[in-house]
DNA sequence: ACAAATATGTTGCTTATTTGACAGTTACAC
DNA sequence: GTGTAACTGTCAAATAAGCAACATATTTGT
């Protein structure tokens, strides 16, 4: 059962697509195994030689995508030397962006659906841990006015909303572009950082 | 290796589709088995347990096709009593396009390449034989002004010319009205039945 | 509430496919 | 030329997947 078998890619693929093409015609509860093992072309008893039952399936797919945010690109510390702080804040959630991007039929699918997955969560907490285990990386060792947990938090919720809300509105900007716009309001705040007065 | 075996058919189907892709981009001489194997998701060794090489794989294809056309479906003897000759002349040609018409994929990517098969003298014997195999059936017993092989001959070349042409102008009429179209040449000429005169 | 139908997990046995290796051929660059 | 890289066809051993049958659940219709 070692996933570097053919075999084994092929029907876990064929699972993953068939699985998400139901989805795109049913609700999650209608599914059937049989019906998952029809259009991947493999015996139902297969099926179960690689998930328990269909919501094993989903957590896999869904842990799969969090994985990939979680397991981010990081240059190694010499290939970072004498680029901004600022360029690798944008470069991490540029790459956060591309991610979903790549496979945005997966997730276009999903966040829309509340039959499944509390999706919009699971983003926040992958997105919090990146910017946790390289908080020094991208922000360096400054003094901080307020707790460091406040400050990922509303990173983190900041950039999950707006990949919501990219997603939605048919993904209009380049990932480059979203991940200026955020460091934009992140470094100058909202009110300051979009231009407005609240000064009469 | 009972084509019933769910393996059986999915690696059929993937060598299949493989090919007919890879065709699009290659000619046939430069594509390998092993190309073939990757984009299926095979062992290229699985590939030599249903095929030879790869003019074996094309032959298959190619006769695959000819084997719907003369196995077109024709109805039992008690279905078609009181349905004219001329009905079931144009049904048969109908069911013809929409053989072709249904998997135009392949067709449409075979006719115009001369690297591989010569498609066009195979659809005619096979329509010939179709033709000849029911002759009566779908002229009755009538009296001939001239040999039987010549007439079915010039509609098999005639139907086929008509196939190459409907394909090659994207499909432009139903597989209906091209039946209809051939049947009226058929019948009264292709100078009579296009409506043209000689006579000044 | 019941019965009938459908869906779920699981099993023993069979079989198609994978894998890595092999020797022989073809293609191509230096 | 001569090497070397890629393609071909075949093999034995290991294994993933198929299949049919089973006993339980769950759903559905009346």
């Amino acid at each position: 059962m070692t996933a570097a078998d053919l075999r084994v890619k092929k029907t876990l693929l064929g699972i993953e697509n068939s699985f998400l093409e139901l989805l795109k015609s049913k609700e999650f509860s209608k599914i059937t195994i049989q019906q998952i093992a029809d259009r991947a072309m493999i015996n139902r008893a297969t099926f179960y030689l690689h998930y328990t039952d269909k919501f094993h399936l989903l957590e896999e797919l869904i842990q799969k995508r969090m994985d990939r945010i979680l397991n981010i690109y990081r240059p190694a510390a010499h290939l970072t030397e004498g680029i901004l702080y600022k360029d690798r804040f944008i470069n991490t959630i540029k790459y956060v962006f591309q991610l979903v991007e790549e496979d945005s039929g997966f997730y276009e699918l999903l966040i829309k659906r509340e039959d499944i997955g509390n999706l919009k969560h699971r983003f926040e907490t992958a997105i919090l841990h990146v910017f946790q285990e390289r908080f020094h990386s991208l922000f360096g060792q400054q003094a901080l006015p307020l707790p460091k947990d406040i400050l990922l938090t509303f990173l983190s919720t900041a950039i999950s909303s707006m990949l919501y809300w990219w997603l939605a509105n048919s993904k209009p900007y380049t990932p480059e572009q979203m991940a200026l716009f955020i460091v934009q309001l992140s470094i100058k705040g909202p009110i300051n950082g979009s231009g407005l007065e609240l000064t009469p």
